[in-house]
RNA sequence: GUGGCUGUAGCUCAGUUGGUUAGAGCGCUAGGUUGUGGUCCUGGAAGUCGAGGGUUCGAGUCCCUUCAGCCACCCCA
């Protein structure tokens, strides 16, 4: 390593995912797959660059992510293209292109990777983030938007995370959201001096993201605000009753919160999160909700839709406090003692290996005092001692680490031993 | 993009009103046992004190700039 030349660094919020964090990882991802899979759902995998086009019309040209946070260039052949900063709109593109709704009356997707978003790095957030979501096209019931979110409690449940609100809303459909759109800024309008700064901009905006602002001042305005629900049209009570009945008969608690608005725009009718407060000012994990009107703004024809993504840093977060890194088990470990040692070990660690042990060994020349130390470190179940004395003996030493006793076994005899104790 | 906090060994941090060769614990490594671990003891390696500039006889310590990390706003998973 010379002195001079600069520390090639990660990109800012684009950390490396290693052990022991990458164990935590695995098990999530092994879980979607295994619990999604049991309600049908296959895998998906879009590219993770995409038309531009597609996120400005998908996610909403007005929406923050699209307004600032896209990485977005243009290409070597002039083609506008940006990393994708959320999943549903490729996937939906997919949906089309495949000409599926033809093929199949619905279709369930999942998918996991990486997603892009520049935003400045804080807890629970990166600006290249790994999410983990799920996609089922073309059904209308209510009672899809309620398997969905139970799938998603399935998965949390299995996952092994504890204390996850359910919040649940509706925010209505093109039928009647101006409507309520329009008392609200009418309201809002009349006690706009008490509002704050950013939520004044928000009025000719955005006034529905109003409705979750932390701040104390705007809370009290927006306690005395219109409600949502006594605006829903009648299709939209009748499915969000529907919604709420299906949940109920899936056993899963839920708790309403008007207040639940999300920031894309193609979200309608049903809206959810589970939520936690132990991420600081990140409080979803996984969120959703239902989307009928995507696929035709994105060209294809007039089919409902309803999914959710989860954010996976932060569901390691909460999972880091209540996993223990797991530690190695049926591991056996070879300490080596001279070169014929080495020799004659080699061959049957590759045995034990083929048939599936997990074998360590240590490259360098150490002491055996060395060797025990580390197999103990990694908490090895048995250790192999071969040195000269075994060699002529034809019999290795086996400790077994728990117990801290020894045997000898011939050394041609060592996988078997292995295979038939450890299995 | 806007704020606040923090940058001293791989990690967690000490470093007194600026004063000689920069410290601890953990980790790593070697020994204490001709070839036997997790405890204990002893040694060793490892830091241009984030970077650049300034003040000073002298800067880890004071000033300026810059970079990075963290947290919050915004927004979202």
């Amino acid at each position: 390593m010379g002195k001079t030349e600069k520390k090639i660094r990660a990109v800012k919020g684009m950390p490396d995912v290693m052990m022991p964090d990458i164990k935590i990882w695995q098990i999530v991802e092994e879980t979607a797959k295994q619990v999604f899979s049991t309600y049908g759902y296959h895998e998906i995998r879009t590219p993770i660059l995409e038309h531009t086009e597609l996120f400005q019309r998908g996610v909403g040209e007005s929406t923050s992510v699209v307004e600032k946070e896209m990485y977005s260039f243009v290409d070597q052949g002039d083609a506008a293209l940006t990393a994708r900063p959320e999943g549903t709109a490729s996937v939906v593109r997919a949906y089309i292109e495949s000409g599926q709704c033809t093929i199949d009356p619905l279709t369930r997707y999942y998918y996991m990777g990486p997603m892009f978003r520049r935003e400045r790095p804080q807890k629970g957030r990166q600006r290249q983030f790994f999410q983990i979501g799920c996609e089922l096209m073309n059904v209308e019931s209510p009672f899809a938007d309620a398997e969905v979110i139970a799938m998603a409690d399935h998965f949390l449940r299995d996952v092994g995370i504890e204390g996850l609100k359910l919040e649940l809303n509706s925010i209505g459909c093109p039928k009647c959201r101006p409507s309520y759109n329009s008392a609200l800024v009418e309201y809002l309008e009349s006690a706009k001096s008490k509002l704050c700064a950013n939520c004044v901009r928000r009025l000719g905006k955005n006034p529905l993201r109003i409705l979750d602002c932390k701040k104390a001042e705007c809370n009290k305005i927006v306690e005395e605000a219109p409600r949502f629900s006594k605006y829903w049209c009648s299709d939209c009570v009748e499915h969000f009753d529907a919604v709420k009945k299906g949940l109920d008969s899936l056993e899963v608690e839920y708790t309403l919160n008007e207040f639940i608005v999300r920031g894309l725009d193609y979200y309608m009718r049903t809206t959810f999160e589970f939520t936690t407060d132990k991420l600081g000012a990140q409080n979803a994990v996984l969120a959703g909700g239902r989307y009928d009107g995507l696929v035709k703004e994105l060209g294809g024809p007039d089919i409902p839709g309803v999914g959710f993504a989860l954010g996976m840093e932060r569901l390691v977060l909460l999972l880091q406090q209540t996993m223990k890194d797991s530690q190695i088990e049926d591991l056996i470990y070879f300490a080596v003692i001279g070169e014929s040692a080495r020799d004659a070990a080699l061959p049957i660690m590759q045995i034990l290996r083929r048939d599936g042990v997990r074998v360590e060994w240590d490259y360098a020349v150490k002491s055996l005092k060395a060797q025990m130390r580390r197999a103990a470190k990694l908490n090895a179940e048995s250790v192999v001692i071969i040195g000269d004395d075994e060699i002529s003996k034809g019999q290795a030493v086996v400790r077994d680490m728990r117990a801290g006793t020894q045997q000898e076994v011939r050394i041609k005899d060592l996988p078997m031993h292995f295979v038939d104790i450890g299995g």
